[in-house]
DNA sequence: ATGCTTATGTAGTGGTCACTACATTATTTC
DNA sequence: GAAATAATGTAGTGACCACTACATAAGCAT
């Protein structure tokens, strides 16, 4: 068993190439050329590598994904929920309005952009937004029972509401809001915070 | 001076489905023959009447805009702000979830999605979005004259949390949310109201 | 070294894109 | 009715799109 030419190029660096493309672009406004171009590779190796623009998108997502539930992950385990959420939408809009990189959030973008992905696209959009929100009401339901949550809460409409603000910034984000706009924004919102 | 041959179609209807048309593609993925099929017309008559694809999409927002920015005056003339903003937050969620209609809302989708908008474009979403939100600004400047707000309300902020939370809800039914997932988000965007 | 396998670079493929030339038709003005 | 004006339908235009055929290069096993 032979086992061929190695790959010139470190998949997971030429994803983060593309995911800023498509990022800057959209799915429908990123061509190959642009991709090819700021990936480093010619057609041929995207394509042998990554199958082809949709599954490209696809695996763009996953390791985006990915990279955020680690960071969600980390600020969620604050001692207490309300510290946890605090630190998320924080944490939020220094993500969103980092200036190395295109603002706003590619999930964001695809959801309410495109509207016509494929299943594959669809089905990513729909488990990774369903992770998010999972941890965000799974780390409720927590303090829930450790009594930092009025008895009445319903955790998870609590978590929908975290996760809208969420949205709602990347949003905001996108059409140019300055960091200090998005705290103060984040300030409001977490005076919803059940007393 | 004569006159010409008669335009055959209605200019604002053609603009309605151009419209829907975008909302449901996004700007890139709705192409020419989509948009001339739906407003049931050929390309030269498009162009007759509104110079390129870019315009027409300008043409769209602007009158999508005039449209919401009627139904947002009606709503936020309610007696008190919170009403009024209550009103705006819950009619939002009727309009962003009308199953006659793509879900979702086309400026958010246009803030979001392509990214490399024409100048023209981008202006045109910078001034709605200002006008949507210096909307909410003065019924709330106004509501703290009136002494409905406590002092230290930032109402520039408060307008601010509140287009947030808009579009956040507005990235919920794009992303397939149901008019009650949405409600509950409201009731809980309310509880931030300053006391 | 030779054969096997896989990636790479060059150079395209057909298809669709936004957009338009042109002849025709419909309407108003004179 | 004739001239002037403007919209319409047909049928394209070159440009760009996602994608690929093919010859070559680079590594491993023997």
């Amino acid at each position: 068993m032979a086992a061929g030419r190695p790959r010139s190029f470190c998949k997971n660096q030429a994803l983060d190439r593309a995911l800023e493309v498509f990022r800057r672009k959209g799915f429908d406004g990123a061509s190959i050329c642009d991709l090819t171009e700021a990936m480093g590779i010619n057609p041929p190796s995207l394509y042998a590598a990554f199958g082809n623009k949709e599954q490209l998108f696809c695996q763009a997502l996953d390791r985006y994904g990915d990279v955020y539930a680690e960071r969600r992950a980390a600020v969620l385990a604050a001692p207490t929920a309300r510290e946890g959420i605090e630190a998320l939408l924080r944490d939020a809009v220094i993500n969103l309005t980092d200036k190395t990189k295109p603002s706003g959030c590619l999930y964001v973008q695809a959801i309410v952009g495109g509207g016509e992905h494929s299943a594959c696209i669809r089905k990513m959009l729909k488990a990774k937004r369903e992770d998010s929100e999972r941890a965000i009401f799974n780390r409720l339901e927590c303090a829930k029972a450790a009594g930092e949550l009025p008895g009445g809460t319903d955790p998870a409409a609590l978590a929908r509401y975290i996760t809208t603000v969420g949205q709602g910034l990347a949003v905001q984000a996108a059409g140019g809001a300055t960091r200090k706009d998005l705290d103060r924004v984040v300030d409001f919102a977490l005076g919803a915070w059940p007393a």
